[in-house]
DNA sequence: CGCCCATTTGAAAATAATCAATGGAAGTGG
DNA sequence: CCACTTCCATTGATTATTTTCAAATGGGCG
């Protein structure tokens, strides 16, 4: 799951293990890893953004989350990768041996702990990710995804759009094309601006109103 | 998130915890706790069956989960409860104080190693679910659901059904009719047999191909 | 400058929701 | 034990949101 500093202790353990990551560059829809490889790495971004992507059997694909500078990838992985991870934009991301991590879980109760907290941290993105795609309209989703990434990056008003359209739609559970049409509403009602990649919150209030949160 | 003993080892360290709990009985629809309660202590069921509940402003539920017997419920939680947890049917489950549960994981990395192996497979069937509600159509989605249902119970191919047709509806984003008309399908199409609250798996590989699993 | 690809917009079609009525099972009280 | 009541499930008809198909616009890059 995505993860940032939103609590600051637990993080001060993996500080320690910063260098023992490995830089990695990707460039555009490079994949950093496939569904179903033997997961034994992590991966913590750097710069540009990676999304995690299944596909089902006829092509309909699920991007399941955005993984922005500061998230951790992976950590959360059994035996294998359950997704497949691309770069959205290009991107570096630092590499962990995933035996070595999880050697020091075992003997810093510390670090299990940060781990486990990454876990349940994840778990509850997941459900609010599934009350979106469960009861929210196409707007509402945008919205709410619009408020999530601002989160993300401090609460600024200015939000990065890095994916496409359809990264986004297969994000939210809509197409492409839904996902034009309400972003152009949010646009005619003076809730963002919007530019190609680019997008400012006008009214905030109005955009959570709109967001429908639990 | 969910839980039953997928891989025995890790639940050898629980085994010594079991009598650490209080036996809790409920009846039907009753609240085990609520949103935000502070979240202080880990539930397991023993018979009967718990759903949790995510209620939007303008009334709109979400059913994120079907706890059965052998799952834990809250053990993800972080300082509050996230969602709502009620009785499905009568039921009966062990409570657990949350701060001798952690206290032990500290102490015992197995413990640790064991909520945090917990949390990873609730993540990866939260992510299933994801792809269910951003992907699939009403009749996949019904499939996906008793095909779930049917391996939580040992891939037995009868499976009990003990909640109403609108918290089935409520946890695959779908409405009661839609719901309804989807079994009725399967049933015509000889896939399913079906009773109110029990249903039989008559073509086990039809159900799957129906259920477009990634 | 021009090409290519992503985005946007429009019109038609489809899936699921809503509205409405009926059927049936479980539970209550006489 | 039966009649009654209530709630849940089912089925049908209509509506609505979103998808699909199609075309046009526009931005970014060689």
């Amino acid at each position: 799951m995505a993860h940032k500093d939103f609590s600051a202790a637990p993080w001060d353990e993996f500080a320690a293990l910063e260098r023992l990551g490995t830089v990695v560059t990707l460039s555009r829809d490079q994949p950093l890893f496939h569904e179903a490889d033997r997961a034994e790495l992590y991966f913590k971004v750097v710069s540009g953004a990676i999304r995690s992507c299944t596909l089902l059997a006829d092509g309909r694909r699920h991007v399941g989350e955005f993984f922005l500078p500061g998230d951790f990838i992976g950590l959360d992985a059994e035996a294998s990768y359950v997704f497949t991870a691309e770069a959205v934009t290009d991107a570096t991301v630092l590499r962990y041996s995933r035996r070595r991590v999880d050697a020091l879980a075992w003997l810093e109760p510390r670090i299990g702990h940060s781990l486990l907290r990454i876990a349940c941290h994840g778990l509850l993105v997941a459900r609010q990710q599934m009350v979106l795609l469960g009861c929210k309209t196409a707007e509402e989703r945008i919205a709410s995804f619009i408020l999530g990434l601002a989160e993300r990056n401090g609460a600024a008003s200015r939000v990065s759009l890095p994916m496409s359209r359809s990264d986004i739609g297969d994000h939210l559970g809509l197409t492409m094309e839904t996902v034009c049409r309400a972003l152009a509403q949010l646009k005619k009602d003076g809730v963002i601006e919007l530019t190609n990649h680019q997008l400012v919150i006008r009214d905030r209030d109005m955009l959570a109103d709109i967001a429908a949160i639990a």
